[in-house]
RNA sequence: GGAGAGAUGGGUGAGUGGCUGAAACCACCGGUUUGCUAAACCGGCGUACCUGUCAAAAGGUACCGGGGGUUCGAAUCCCCCUCUCUCCGCCA
């Protein structure tokens, strides 16, 4: 959520930015500043009339300790119906706010000026290029396909216990999930991230914190028997420790790493994009969160998305980095880096990570705050990124590294996988 | 799941209808004192919105878990919800 001063004094600009996201903001700017208009005039009217009601029932008060009941009783029915005019100004008063914050929301983050126009994934910018493609021969096999091969991963299995989309992994393939957990979190601590394991399911208000609710709404499952959603991301309750929280400027930067299964209906999906790996319902995923100062978070966004770098490097997949246009960025980010794996035998690239800065969107809508050196609290920075989602780094693993023995695992996860073939 | 108790500012905790945005203490910040540290003393110390202003100062309103009600007036009385604690039951 944008704040509302940001509106009054930005609007243009405003208007200027959002329109590289494709949205055109102008009416919906305009009615946010006519309700902010009228909200204020409401509430100078209403708290000057509950001001005179204080003032008349202190006097009733002192009247009453002095006895003069009758001069009180004329007060009262004055101050009655000075009440009565106050509770319709304030019911007015309610429909209007609530109203204003509904637009409010609907009104998605604005775009960091280096970020470009466009519509679609095709329109994406690709800043950066490393590590040498997979030199496979014709009959190469998918990961779908390995993992059937060598018994790894049952889709079959999860299909009849759970549904599509719902994997087992088995043997060396459980085995290689839990390395690859290990591996990751293990780097973010190393590189001063604080391990939280957090509740899988959150409640509504937390959706609403980190901008899931309400308009993904359909992304998540829902409980609704105990009213909890299960997480699409550990950025959700992760994020959401710090609702409602003021902070020191001294917190800065809070870095916070957490491992956790994750949970996406992915209602509308299909096609070749989603065999095997490539998309499931449930998969597992190692997630970095920083708060930052808003004058340091492009610094932190830069830091971050090194990480990231580093941790594929160790993996030994050749990856890209691409900044997302307009179009493809999401509704709460400001600018976000999509790093991407090539899938040999698929010969794909799979988004495994996506590194965003929100800037003060999602703290301001969650009320996460700091008090600056002039002693004044405003909200942060918030930033993300997947350190990293296991699937399709999996798949591009099994891929870019089959051979005649087997599949062979890159040196940095052999201490955490114990073996050096899948075979 | 059953029974009971409770929820007050960063913390402890007072407050059962008006003079309480809230005592006191601790923590914290500033100052005085002081070889240094400590102690002592003095002052400050919540959040949001509105008015005001170049900015401030100043003022107004709301907030004592959340929502609603009674009343001229509610932290205080009533109703609903949530959460926490204790005991019992169940259980990884």
């Amino acid at each position: 959520m944008l704040e509302l001063q940001r509106i009054r004094k930005q609007k243009d600009t405003i208007i200027e930015r959002l329109a590289v996201k494709n949205f055109d903001a102008k009416n919906i700017v305009e009615e946010i500043l006519a309700l902010d208009n009228e909200r204020r005039h409401l509430q100078k009217q209403l708290d000057d009339t509950l001001s005179e009601t204080n003032g008349l029932s202190k006097t009733i008060g002192q009247l009453f300790k002095e006895g003069k009941r009758n001069q009180a009783g004329e007060i009262k029915s004055h101050s009655a119906a000075l009440k009565a005019r106050s509770k319709t100004m304030s019911y007015k008063f309610d429909e209007i706010v609530k109203k204003l914050r509904s637009i409010l929301i609907e009104l998605p983050n604005v775009p960091h000026p280096s970020v470009p126009k466009g519509v679609s994934e095709a329109d994406n910018e690709i800043i950066f290029e490393e590590g040498e493609l997979p030199a496979l021969p014709d009959n190469a096999l998918p990961h779908w396909e390995l993992a059937r091969k060598y018994q790894i991963i049952d889709f079959d299995l999860g299909s009849k216990v759970t549904g599509a989309g719902f994997p087992f992994y088995r043997g060396k393939g459980a085995r290689l999930q839990r390395a690859l957990i290990n591996f990751f979190l293990d780097e973010a601590v190393a590189a001063g991230y604080l391990e939280y394991q957090p509740p899988l399911l959150i409640n509504a208000d937390s959706g609403f914190g980190t901008g899931q609710l309400p308009d993904k709404e359909g992304q998540m499952y829902y409980v609704g028997e105990d009213k909890l959603y299960l997480i699409p991301t550990a950025e959700v309750p992760i994020t959401n420790i710090y609702r409602n929280v003021i902070l020191g400027e001294d917190d800065f930067p809070v870095k916070n790493v957490a491992y956790s299964s994750c949970f996406r209906r992915e209602a509308g999906s299909y096609g070749k994009d989603v065999r095997g790996l490539n998309r499931l319902h449930q998969f597992d995923k190692v997630e970095i969160v920083q708060i930052q100062h808003p004058e340091h978070s492009y610094e932190t966004l830069d830091e971050m998305k090194d990480y990231v770098a580093s941790l594929l490097r160790k993996l030994e997949l050749p990856f890209r980095i691409l900044r997302l246009c307009g179009g493809d960025l999401s509704f709460t980010s400001a600018l976000t880096f999509d790093f991407e794996v090539f899938s040999g035998a698929q010969k794909r690239w799979l988004e495994v990570s996506s590194v965003s800065n929100f800037e003060s969107y999602q703290a301001n809508r969650m009320k996460l705050r700091f008090k600056n050196k002039a002693g004044k609290t405003q909200p942060t920075h918030t930033l993300n990124g997947s350190a990293l989602a296991l699937p399709r780094i999996v798949a591009a693993l099994l891929e870019n590294n089959q051979c005649d023995k087997g599949i062979s695992i890159p040196q940095a996860l052999r201490i955490y996988t114990g073996f050096d073939l899948i075979a």
